[in-house]
DNA sequence: TGTTTATATATGATATTGCATATATTATAT
DNA sequence: ATATAATATATGCAATATCATATATAAACA
């Protein structure tokens, strides 16, 4: 529903290629807040070429495929500002780790430690991605809007990192502490 | 994926039916964790009955639809006990708001919090719906694992939504501070 | 020398999600 | 008296997401 504005916001700050936007935006600096593999995003710029939101030109290589540089319409533009006064639902929590801690009364205390640490190293892994994401410090918020709502989607991506991070330690304090299940009696 | 597997999971500590799951189980006890469309649910009831994992019990009733009470068979116990030891990737991040805060320089301040505001009441409203689930409190661990499990998905939606609740204020302050854009120069 | 990585776009197939609508009766609210 | 909510299951359809694979060449690596 959004991965067409999300594309829209992309190529209204810099016009660049299916390529680009999985390797430079998607997997870098909006990692944070939306994801998408490439084959969608072939499909959405196609889609949204047909609908007259981009155009693009083509940059003839040889040795290589031939590059479409995208870039928004009049029409592009005005979704997108269209878009972005309009309120957005809640994202859908959907957790597969949670569904295993709720149902996992059954598993030893050694088996929900593991796949705690197993959440706990992606975790950290996320946080130390967001950190290594290049954006100026809050200090000075006169320099520049569009660096300051870059770096304010960030500081949620890191704290809620860091939210995550203080809870698996909890639950590895809780679980070290909760008595053994009886294996023979399920 | 896994609305299989947390169909498993709650079937296997009560029987029910569709209509239960919905409303009794994705609507309430398992709603910070994973949400489900009740005509998905249906779906994949009738799927996982015809792969086995599943049989129901009708209940004829007269004046009503016929109730099909689920539970799990054999092979269904088994595919929870292996789901449940098998490691999850972290969820994905995708959220429409964070894509207008991040693209939304060229929106006027007064826009911006009113967008942070409409979000601020919606989690603000999670919030409140996580603290009234009753689980008890995690001081005695020993009592029952199960609940002490419950309890600790609770914890963690409950901290997600402050840290929401915390960054959006903060949010509100640092747009507060921010020189209006000129809107004759977009 | 052979394998992997990078560049670049594209399709097929499947799974998942969301929204709307259909059916049918009883109970409750206005 | 009439409309809405609750109970209960089901299908159609469109949007979205995921996974695999195809094509083609150059460069880097082992």
């Amino acid at each position: 529903m959004s991965l067409h504005h999300a594309i829209l916001g992309i190529l209204s700050v810099m016009p660049m290629t299916g390529y680009d936007l999985k390797t430079q935006a998607f997997d870098q600096s909006v990692a944070h807040f939306w994801q998408a593999d490439q084959s969608q995003i072939y499909r959405t710029l196609s889609k949204m070429e047909a609908d007259g939101w981009l155009t693009y030109e083509l940059e003839v290589q040889d040795g290589r495929p031939n590059r479409k540089v995208y870039q928004l319409t009049k029409a592009g533009r005005a979704e997108l500002a269209r878009w972005l006064r309009t309120e957005q639902p809640l994202p859908t929590n959907r957790e597969a780790f949670l569904v295993q801690l709720f149902f996992g009364a059954s598993l030893p205390n050694a088996t929900l430690q593991e796949l705690i640490a197993g959440q706990r190293a992606g975790h950290a892994g996320r946080l130390a991605q967001f950190q290594q994401i290049p954006v100026p410090p809050l200090e000075d918020p006169q320099i520049d809007r569009m660096r300051t709502l870059w770096r304010l989607t960030l500081e949620l991506g890191m704290a809620v990192e860091r939210t995550y991070l203080d809870w698996l330690d909890q639950c590895t304090a809780v679980i070290a502490n909760l008595p053994e299940i009886n294996e023979n009696d399920p």
